[in-house]
DNA sequence: TATTTTTTTCTTGTACACAATTTGTATTTT
DNA sequence: AAAATACAAATTGTGTACAAGAAAAAAATA
C-alpha cells in the first residue's frame, strides 16, 4: 500500500513537469490542489510537498492562501532567456568537454537519435523533450552543482519555449531545424574529443541559431491584404 | 491564531537560512523534524513544507525516508564554486552596471557600510552576513530569473566558505580582507556609472581575491616544529 | 440600475493520528 | 567471539478532520 502511493506521488511528480513543459499545462494555469488529488489519488499533504519542490525548482510559482499556478511566462522572458543562454550553455559544454564519462557520451548519441527521430516523425512536443533531454544529459557531464541550478531551470523555458517555436512553418525555418540536428552531432564530436574550446563556441552558434528561428516566428513576413479588406470588429 | 503559525513559519524559515550560513548548522548536520516542530510550536506539516523548500533553494537536501541534512561542502565543492562563481557574479555585475535602479544603489551602499562596520568590529558570521547581502543585492539588481537560481546557491556556500575563511589569522589575510572592501567601493561607482566591463572585471578580481584568501588559509606556513618534540600518542 | 455590504461557498493551511520504513539493540546461532 | 537474525524504538510518510482565509453570490442600499 505504501508502495503504490510512493509510485503515485512520483508519478504526479513526472506527470506535471512533462504537462507543463509540452504547455500541456500553460503558463499561469492555476493548479487546484483538490482536483490533481483526486486525479492521482493522493491525499493533498504530499501533493503539496510535490508542489513545493516544483515550486523550489522553478515549474510553479506558489502564492500564499492562493494556491499554485504554472510558472509564468512574461514579455521579459524571453530576453533574459537569450542573455543568460549563451553563457550558462557555454560554460555547461565547456565542463562537459572536460568531463564527460564514456557511458555519458553514449546516453547522449542515444539522445541525439531519438531527436533526429523526432524531427522526422515526431510531434512538436515529441522535438522539444527530445531536445530537452539532449541538453540535460550535458548538464549532468558538466557535474557543477553551482551551474546546475541555473541550467534546470533553462531547460525548463527552453523546452517551453522550444514548443512554440519547434513548428516549422516554411522552407527558412526547416532548414534551421535541420541545421540544429546538426550541430548537436558537432557537439558530441567537441566533448568526445574533449575539446573544451570547440564546445562552447558551438553553445554560442547553437543559441544564435535559436534566436533567429525565434524571430523568424515573431517577425513573420507581412500579411498581404489591403487596407480595409479586414473588418474592424468582428461580429459578436 | 493563524496569524501567529505563519509568523513561526516564517521565523523558522529565517532561522534555519541563517543557522545553515552561518555554519551554526554544519553541512551534513540531521534536521530533526519532531524536535524542530516543538522548538517553533509548529506542527510538522507545515515544518515539512519549509523543508522542502529550503531543499528547493540549496540549503538542505531530503533523503526518502531518512530525514533532511543541511548540505554538503564536498571535497569537490571548493573548486566548483571558484570555477562557476567568477562567471556568475561577472555576469551579475555586468547585468548590475546596466540595470540598477537608483534605490538598489542607495541600498548597495547601506549594505557595504554594514559591511565595513563587521570588518572593524563584527564577529565573524557578522563579516559572512554582511558580504552575502552585498552581493544579494546586487544579484536583484541584475534581475535575470535565469541567472538567479544558480546565484543564490553561490551565494549560501559563499557566506559558509566566508564564514571559514573570513577570520584573518595574520598580517596578509587582513589586509586582503580591507582590500575586498575597496573593491566593494570600486564595484558601487562601477554600478552607478553604468560602466559593464569595469563591473564584470572587478567581479573577476574579487574572486581572484577570495581564492588568493582561501589559499593562505588552506596552506598555511609549515609548523616550525623539530622531529620528535611532539609526542607520538597522547596519554589516555 | 449600479454599487456596496453581507452571506455563502470554495480553497488553502494546520494539527493530529496512524501506517510504514529504517535503525539500533539484543538474542541466538555457528 | 563473530555474524546473522529477530525484535524494539524512533523517525518519516500519508490520510483525514477541522480552522482560517479568499472568492463568489446574494441581499440591501443609494
Amino acid at each position: 500500500m505504501k508502495d503504490a502511493s510512493k509510485r503515485r506521488k512520483s508519478e504526479l511528480y513526472d506527470h506535471l513537469k512533462t504537462a507543463i513543459m509540452t504547455l500541456a499545462l500553460r503558463p499561469g494555469a492555476d493548479l487546484d490542489e483538490a482536483s490533481l488529488s483526486e486525479e492521482f489519488s493522493l491525499s493533498r499533504t504530499p501533493l503539496r510537498e510535490v508542489l513545493r519542490q516544483l515550486a523550489g525548482e522553478g515549474y510553479v510559482d506558489l502564492r500564499e492562501n492562493r494556491g499554485a499556478r504554472v510558472s509564468e511566462m512574461s514579455h521579459t522572458t524571453l530576453r533574459d532567456f537569450f542573455l543568460a543562454a549563451p553563457m550558462m550553455y557555454g560554460a555547461v559544454l565547456q565542463l562537459a568537454a572536460k568531463n564527460a564519462l564514456p557511458q555519458q557520451i553514449e546516453a547522449l548519441k542515444a539522445a541525439q537519435m531519438d531527436f533526429k527521430r523526432a524531427l522526422r516523425s515526431g510531434s512538436g512536443a515529441d522535438r522539444a523533450m527530445a531536445n530537452n533531454r539532449f541538453h540535460e544529459i550535458t548538464g549532468e557531464m558538466a557535474d557543477n552543482i553551482y551551474l546546475a541550478p541555473s541550467f534546470q531551470r533553462l531547460l525548463i523555458d527552453h523546452a517551453r519555449i522550444g514548443m512554440t517555436f519547434y513548428r516549422p512553418r516554411d522552407q527558412k525555418m526547416t532548414e534551421n531545424l535541420s541545421e540544429a540536428s546538426q550541430q548537436h552531432d558537432a557537439i558530441i564530436a567537441a566533448i568526445e574529443s574533449g575539446d573544451e574550446a570547440t564546445a562552447a563556441q558551438l553553445a554560442i552558434d547553437h543559441w544564435n541559431l535559436s534566436r533567429d528561428q525565434i524571430e523568424l516566428f515573431v517577425m513573420p513576413a507581412g500579411l498581404d491584404v489591403q487596407l480595409g479588406t479586414v473588418a474592424r470588429k468582428t461580429p459578436a
